[in-house]
DNA sequence: GTCCCGGTTGAAGTACACTTTAAGACAAGG
DNA sequence: CCTTGTCTTAAAGTGTACTTCAACCGGGAC
């Protein structure tokens, strides 16, 4: 497959597919009189790396993530690290979404005069805890 | 207060408060010979909106959350679109976050050859979906 | 009075994740 | 052969979320 082939099929720009080589998070693709070829397994590569991305891990984490493999084989114990660390913020990730959803279903039928009476109830109520940098910069692609 | 003491009890840098104020997620602080003076209100609003961030709301939808507030006195209908659209990503959002906790669970002790083999499983076990704007670029503050 | 700390402003810088641009190379179709 | 379309590169631009910088001002301690 052409780059523009990949592209389309992974639903990416083929600028983002060439950055993404630069960057490690793909094998440098062949080149026939230079011009990248690729096999179909890259476009499970990508399904692996855009879900990554969606979830809230930046590049270099993803990187990790699917360099780090097989995990036992080469570089475990630093694989290791980084999925126990993933697992954690995943879960901080998942109750500070649950928290959200109560807020905005209260707030939304609430009778406070200011949002700071419903914040501060909502900050007594757990809304704090560590920063976690289950985020990813500069999203463009909508 | 003032604003150093605004940042230090929020965990921010008192640019960060300053540039909230330009945005319009904080109002214009009253000054005292050119000087922000705060009341302690201000915590539970940067409360709330630090909450926002971390789960994943852009600094523009942050600030239709707390400024579209009470929901039925001003702009209600516009707040209350918002609110369903954010209920819905933070259900897309939590099910990302337990898919994802599977992946990294099953990939380390998995006993594949190539991430490509347990992506693709993966991609057939229902990681697709739409894209989900629920991120925030430009992160720095650790 | 003067020193310094902490505040003020606007402008520019930084990080991430890309995209766009400029200038060119090659391939397939008519 | 020539055009059209897709590819190549390096470099510069974009949007978000801030921070840093330069130049300046005001207030309290001494």
């Amino acid at each position: 497959m052409t780059i523009g082939e990949v592209a389309s099929r992974a639903g990416l720009a083929a600028s983002a597919i060439r950055y993404y080589e630069r960057l490690g998070l793909l094998p440098e693709a062949p080149r026939r009189s230079g011009r990248r070829y690729y096999e179909s397994g890259v476009l499970s590569r990508l399904a692996v790396v855009a879900f990554a991305r969606r979830t809230g891990f930046t590049l270099a984490e993803t990187r990790e993530l699917v360099l780090g493999f097989p995990p036992v084989v080469r570089a475990g114990a630093r694989w290791r690290r980084l999925a126990t660390a993933k697992l954690a913020e995943m879960d901080e990730l998942i109750a500070r979404a649950e928290t959200m959803k109560d807020l905005l279903r209260r707030i939304a039928g609430c009778r406070c005069g200011t949002l700071e009476q419903c914040g501060s109830r909502l900050v007594r109520a757990g809304l704090g805890g560590p920063p976690s940098r289950a985020t990813r910069p500069g999203e463009r692609r909508a």
